[in-house]
RNA sequence: GCGCGCUUAGCUCAGCUGGUUAGAGCGUCUCGUUUACACCGAGAAGGUCCGGGGUUCGAGUCCUCGAGCGCGCACCA
């Protein structure tokens, strides 16, 4: 070592290695040696372009990381896919939150002229400044991926594949287009998938109302109810078949105890039966508002009642339909509609309830069920070409054992998960996203596909010719759910018979639903094959007091900023041992620390063997004592053992266990027992013990490089070895 | 409601198809200025493997019941 300082400098060798290890080319497979034949393919999980990397995403890339270096080593022709993801409605909300901070908003932007192209644009220079900050912390993590083919979410060719792919289903009966109650965020206006909505307890009230039957208003019914403001939109009271109580209520009618003059709607209220309701719930009457609730709205349709009788607005405001509680938010029409209730003496009483309650993911406001015209994605019926349903497809592949999880544990949610699926709601409506390429006929309303530049001709329908554009974009996964074959589509010629089918899609379990089951069935539907053959999910990073990190919690450590203070080599080991697949680990500034440690020890160890080796120039290789041999006999077992650890995905076991071999076994007794030798008179001995040496240490600095790239390179070009290669492309030693 | 997982040393976790005195890191304690390293070395303490029952020659590991914790899915008003 040229240097004597007693400790490693993690800052100074880092950027220097990254420059040396691009400037080689090898993170391209197409400039790796003649041995590296068999592909090894993992598409990076692209990073949304609308922030800095977290400890996730440093996570992510140790990891792929690990396997690809590995798998190079092994003399696969390894090719790691970078990306940038635009994240669609993440991203644009992310930007909201920076236009409210500066005092204006998306519905400012949007009210002045071209305001939807300037919005798009503001968020596309966001993002691109993003993707560019994001992609130096990747190589700060010391990702070894292939940075000349990396793809971003929203460029053209990607765009092309997901229209493609929009037009064979659209094509095969997979697409269509319903009125349906969505799941309604009133603050973003916009639909979410299923996926998107939380659920939380809330205790609230439940309100017992009385609807007067029409003809003989001593009579009533009662209903129990939590949400009293939506009864001027009821069209029906059901109960079950075989409800005694209110069997002979069946049939007639009760007035709407909150409004009259419902204009064409009539202000009658029916008493319907139906099985779908709960006979022991509540009183055993369910009020029906079609408009406002997924379960009312599938009676409603079942009893013609309906179903677009919209008394709350997009912006989560009563309406002009509702009398006096026009304009007012929920919370207070629920409180003006109990007082109007209890005045007409129809408030039987009101008790507390607790349940749960569907919040938007990112705002946590309640989602509003409401009804709109929105493009689905039909889960579980077969396409016309084909006998097998997505949901079919997917769970197929999985049961055969084509894809494989490697923590089995998320197979069985997968299966469960799959189980339930529901059609798959892909209409949002923001700007930020690729826009459904459909155009609607301006006359007859026809929905045409148009998926290339400029305009449809004529209605296919009724020979018009113009139209009107639709104005949402695909929910991000869409477009992500199609990222393999899309990306390796986009790239050479070639790339996507070479390199597809990956071999594993490696990401967090908590987009098991929202990314790796799509990607399965997209992958399969467009391609006919598997996207990738093993599905590796890392678990979420949590703080000590096991909280997930983020940035609100103001618990996150900042990747780049330990990688200053400790290097990324040690953030590395910190992130991979003590982790097994689908576990949350916690992450600690001292479990960090303890592997910079440890970098130290490798550093100082290694100083030791060289300085050590000065005059090591062996015309044939020495005679070795047994206790010698004896010692490379065990270092040859243990190098199968760490092998068969990364044939298993089991990286935290090999880590710590050449973390154990280097410090406990060579630093700490071969180094030791080897001192006396190497100042021996007798020559033999000497060069014996530096073979020795040399050997162990050479062996290591492989079987380390995948986790701790750096610091192994970095000591790998200061061996006194001979014909040197780079240690990223040297033969892993087995 | 349906489903999944966890419970092993003070803390964070390993323990693969059941097999010798149950492991690691961090922490704690004692000792040590031996020139690779104090970001160190030598050594030590510390566990009824959540509880009950079962299968077995043998169980932390398999089965079963239970307790506690966490999580996912789900249109009970």
């Amino acid at each position: 070592m040229p240097d004597n300082s007693s400790s490693y400098n993690p800052n100074e060798t880092e950027e220097k290695i990254y420059r040396l290890w691009e400037e080689s080319g090898f993170f391209n497979p197409d400039n790796l040696p003649e041995r590296h034949q068999k592909p090894f393919t993992i598409i990076m999980p692209p990073p949304n372009a609308n922030g800095s990397l977290h400890l996730g995403h440093a996570l992510t890339t140790a990891t792929e990381d690990i396997m690809i270096r590995y798998k190079r080593m092994r003399g696969f022709k390894t090719l790691w896919l970078p990306g940038a993801d635009h994240a669609g409605f993440e991203t644009q909300v992310v930007f909201e939150k920076k236009l409210e901070k500066e005092g204006s908003s998306r519905f400012e932007i949007l009210k002045q002229e071209g305001g939807r192209e300037k919005l798009y644009k503001m968020i596309w220079d966001f993002t691109q400044t993003n993707k560019s900050h994001m992609e130096d912390q990747i190589k700060k993590l010391g990702a070894s991926c292939d940075w000349s083919r990396e793809k971003f979410t929203l460029d053209p060719n990607i765009i092309k594949t997901v229209y493609q792919t929009f037009k064979k289903m659209y094509d095969d009966g997979l697409i269509y287009r319903a009125s349906r109650i969505v799941n309604w965020c009133p603050k973003h206006q916009t639909a979410l998938s299923d996926l998107e909505i939380n659920w939380e307890e809330r205790n609230d009230k439940i309100y017992y109302v009385k609807y007067f039957l029409a003809d003989n208003p001593k009579e009533f019914i009662i209903v129990a109810t939590t949400r009293p403001e939506t009864i001027p939109g009821d069209f029906a009271i059901a109960v079950h078949p075989q409800n005694k109580q209110y069997k002979n209520f069946i049939g007639k009618s009760v007035t709407n105890p909150l409004i009259k003059n419902r204009g064409k709607y009539g202000d009658a209220i029916k008493v319907i039966s139906d099985s779908a309701v709960d006979k022991d719930f509540g009183t055993g009457a369910l009020k029906i508002t079609p408009a406002h609730d997924s379960v009312d709205f599938e009676i409603g349709k079942n009893h013609s009642l309906p179903l677009d009788y919209q008394i709350i607005g997009w912006d989560g405001r009563m309406n002009e339909l509702t009398g006096e509680l026009n304009g007012l938010k929920i919370l207070e029409a629920r409180t003006k509609s109990i007082e109007i209730l209890e005045k007409a003496g129809a408030l039987e009483k009101i008790e507390d309830y607790k349940h749960q309650v569907s919040v938007c993911y990112k705002c946590k406001n309640t989602i509003e069920p409401l009804p709109r015209t929105q493009w689905f994605v039909k889960m579980t019926e077969a396409p016309k070409s084909g006998k097998l349903s997505l949901r079919d497809l997917a769970t197929e592949a999985v049961k055969s054992g084509k894809v494989k999880f490697v923590s089995k544990k998320f197979e069985k949610i997968f299966n469960h998960w799959m189980k339930n699926i529901r059609d798959w709601n892909i209409s949002r409506q923001i700007v930020w996203g690729i826009p459904i390429p459909i155009w609607y006929c301006a006359k007859c309303g026809q929905d045409i596909l148009f998926i290339e530049n400029g305009r449809p001709d004529r209605c296919p329908k009724c020979n018009n010719n113009s139209f009107k554009k639709e104005s949402d974009v695909f929910d991000t996964w869409f477009s992500s759910g199609q990222w393999p074959f899309a990306t390796l589509q986009a790239c050479r010629p070639d790339d996507f018979k070479r390199f597809y089918p990956t071999s594993i899609m490696e990401t967090g379990w908590d987009i098991l639903f929202f990314w790796v089951a799509r990607m399965i069935m997209f992958g399969l539907y467009v391609t006919g094959k598997i996207p990738f053959e093993h599905v590796y999910l890392h678990g979420l990073i949590r703080d000590k007091d096991r909280q997930k990190m983020s940035k609100s919690k103001n618990n996150a450590i900042d990747p780049l900023g330990v990688i200053d203070l400790y290097g990324t080599d040690a953030l590395r080991l910190a992130l991979i041992i003590g982790n097994a697949p689908g576990n949350d680990p916690i992450i600690s500034e001292e479990k960090i620390r303890g592997y910079r440690n440890f970098a130290n020890k490798i550093w100082n160890a290694s100083k030791f063997v060289m300085m050590n080796l000065e005059d090591f120039a062996p015309l044939s290789k020495p005679t070795l004592t047994d206790g010698d041999k004896k010692i490379l006999k065990e270092l040859g077992k243990f190098i199968k053992e760490v092998t068969k650890d990364m044939e298993n995905f089991r990286f935290y076991a090999a880590g710590e266990k050449i973390y154990h071999y280097f410090w406990h076994t060579f630093a700490d007794k071969i180094i030791e027992s080897v001192k006396p030798r190497l100042k021996s008179a007798d020559k033999n001995e000497r060069l014996a013990s530096q073979y020795l040496l040399l050997e162990i240490l050479k062996t290591n600095l492989k079987l380390l490089h995948p986790f701790m790239p750096f610091i192994t390179e970095e000591i790998y070009q200061k061996l006194p070895i001979k014909e040197k290669k780079l240690l990223m492309i040297e033969e892993w030693p087995i």
